[in-house]
DNA sequence: CGGCTGCTTGAACTTGTTCAACAGCGGTGG
DNA sequence: CCACCGCTGTTGAACAAGTTCAAGCAGCCG
């Protein structure tokens, strides 16, 4: 038997922080995490495609550092944002059950992933039950995120939305430790929030002009400042609850 | 060693039905979950709550007949609807694996449902891995759909949207065995609608005009008619390869 | 220095919203 | 049997939100 680390426990990487919001791993747990990631490490490059729709890729990819993005793409070449993937997110299991992307991932600033091998992955999962239930709960957080998308994009309009992304991104940053007193630093481009939240980029240039003169959040350069988050939670209309980070 | 069903095989329930697509299940596997559904049949009425935000149920759900739907409300009312559950659909693992349901669950039309006590399906999915993969591939498919709807809402318009959707629900449908050569009885108002695609009852009623008078669908009364339906398809940029029915 | 990417601005335009009214229909109670 | 009610669908007209087009600016990197 093992020692259990428990839930407050700063782990060494992203991952293993937030797993352990989830579940309590056991060192031996989190050693058999660290060994497996240690030596598969990859970078992409920023603005590069990780996966593409319609591939079959045979690895499980953790994120480890810097920012990703899914998005889809229609025949007229529209494209959306359909999420963002954070230092400690993995990418799902797709790749893994379903045969084929439904949707690309690409790198948004230089991003650090580990990618691990369908079978070591499947080893791991049945020789370590707890990482296998902490990764199906974020999944599962994961979906109720998704869900919280479609709510702003279907109801929300656009300042709300905008706000309501800043205030998500802060508290997924936050429990990776990514976050400092005043924001967090934020490689997004104005054209990037723009499709993430169904907007033009010059509708998005004005939302985040209106933010900024509401004292809500100052935006410059590649660092994001939020003065009072309780306001722009409210501007937002948000509620962590769908994130559950409390479990 | 028990004999497996091939994929064709129609089973008895749409759950078995659609289950069937993502994984051949042993005639063992199906006895076990038509056993454990057969006594815990459930019924809501059309327009009553099955879960409401916030609760922590104990039970798996998983629907027969009928249409329900996933929503979400913002604290000054608006509501969306996020996703729409069909017969054979289950609700996911949230209401297990997390603590508290970050949406609700309502009923359209009457529906009827297992409700599964917890311990019961834990133990379902140790004895019968089939029946665990199958509903784990059906869960990842469940992302994929929210995943488009989140593309639907954010990129394409009202028009495009409302055709789309019909395009997935015939797809969806079709593989329960609920549709027919000309459409689908469709239990859905237009205010449902129109909750759904993020838009007023007012458009949505002039989008379905503008799909009528464009030969796309007909619809009145409860039943939706698709005359074309590859041209419905085009109309709404609809491909099928998200819902992950051909693995 | 030149060229690229990202940000900003103005103005015309389109899409979708809001408000308000009304029609049809089925159910219910007097 | 009729009157009435509530729900769903429909319509017009004013309005608001967001898009598109086009231009210009700032900073950065080779």
């Amino acid at each position: 038997m093992t020692a259990h680390v428990p839930p407050g426990h700063v782990g060494t990487s992203p991952l293993i922080r937030k797993l352990l919001r989830y579940t309590s791993l056991s060192a031996d747990d989190i050693a058999a995490l660290e060994h497996l990631t240690r030596d598969r490490i990859r970078q992409a490059a920023a603005r590069t495609d990780i996966i593409v729709e319609g591939d079959a890729p045979d690895h499980v990819n953790l994120f480890l550092s810097g920012w990703a993005c899914r998005y889809k793409v229609l025949e007229d070449g529209r494209r959306q944002i359909v999420g963002l993937l954070l230092p400690g997110d993995f990418c799902d299991f797709n790749c893994f059950y379903l045969r084929r992307m439904d949707h690309s991932v690409g790198a948004i600033a230089t991003v650090t992933y580990a990618s691990l091998p369908r079978d070591l992955f499947e080893r791991m999962t049945t020789e370590h039950p707890a990482v296998a239930k902490a990764m199906w709960k974020d999944t599962l957080a994961t979906v109720a995120t998704q869900r919280e998308w479609t709510l702003n994009l279907g109801q929300r309009n656009a300042y709300e939305r905008v706000a309501h992304l800043f205030c998500e991104l802060y508290r997924r940053l936050h429990v990776v430790g990514l976050t400092d007193a005043q924001g967090y630093s934020f490689p997004l481009t104005q054209a990037d929030i723009a499709e993430a939240m169904g907007i033009s980029n010059v509708h998005a240039n004005r939302t985040l002009q209106a933010l900024r003169s509401a004292g809500l959040i100052s935006l410059s350069g590649k660092s994001l400042t939020i003065p009072d988050l309780a306001a722009l939670q409210t501007a937002g209309l948000f509620s962590a609850d769908y994130l559950h980070l409390d479990e």
